[in-house]
DNA sequence: GTATTAATCTACTATTCCGATAGGGTAATA
DNA sequence: TATTACCCTATCGGAATAGTAGATTAATAC
């Protein structure tokens, strides 16, 4: 199951997206907008200005605004910094590779098998969607 | 991802499915040969006898056995009964719908539709396995 | 230069779930 | 009737999640 975390991020950013102009917005505003709690939203958006998404500016008229055109947002990119692991097992992961300790060999592995086809085909979508793709209607 | 007690009962389908006749296997016996906790495995084999994939035999020679061919065993089945929904967000999910606290429009949730892709295709290839698959190489 | 605004940072807490463990009960077989 | 092995209930520590609180810092407006 995806995270809260993770879901009120692309919800952040969906939302800064949509934005006709780029003067940021306030971590309230997306907030009250989206549904999520002030204090949890301030973290994520700051993982994700650490993350090279966001630009923020402080003071009046300050807030959040996206450093980056939607359309080069990969949304694998922005899954594996909010959520960590595409893959369903550590065993299957390119990025977060883990042997499994009750696993003597991964080829004869069924389960593993079977999440390597899950992990790339979910790959595949992440990687073939950008953060225009999934905010916008066309 | 995946919980250690779906992995544990794939694993366990595997071996019984593997094996040359039908004579039950005991609890010992699979958790031996898959390094699992025999108390836990005990408790995911009770899960699969009560969903209709395992027998069981009490007694001196009892054990587990599948009382299905592998080939009529699908891996979305096993799945939902395993781990639960397949979609990584209730309000995407068929089997498990509930709508989001937070969201005032599927449609236009970009999260929603991202989520919804991801979960037919991981849908398309869960159903598309069975035990037989990927128990065997072919 | 002072007040205001809004992001930043640190720390804490409540809740839930996971994986595992313990121990006795029950039914089938030899 | 003794043994074997499944069946059932209860519990528990640890980790992760989601949210909360409060103080600090930097930018802007007056």
């Amino acid at each position: 199951m995806l995270s809260k975390k993770t879901k009120y991020g692309i919800k952040a950013l969906t939302f800064l997206a949509r934005q006709e102009n780029l003067k940021p917005v306030q971590i309230a505003e997306i907030a009250k907008n989206e549904q999520i709690s002030v204090k949890f939203l301030e973290s994520i958006l700051l993982l994700l200005r650490h993350s090279g998404f966001l630009g923020s500016k402080k003071g009046k008229g300050g807030g959040y605004y996206l450093i980056k055109d939607p359309k080069d947002i990969n949304m694998a990119t922005v899954y594996r910094i909010l959520e960590g692991p595409i893959a369903l097992l550590p065993c299957v992961s390119h990025n977060f590779y883990e042997k499994c300790d009750d696993c003597i060999d991964e080829a004869s592995c069924s389960v593993h098998k079977l999440m390597t086809e899950v992990r790339d085909n979910t790959l595949m979508i992440l990687e073939n969607n950008t953060l225009a793709d999934i905010s916008f209607n066309h």
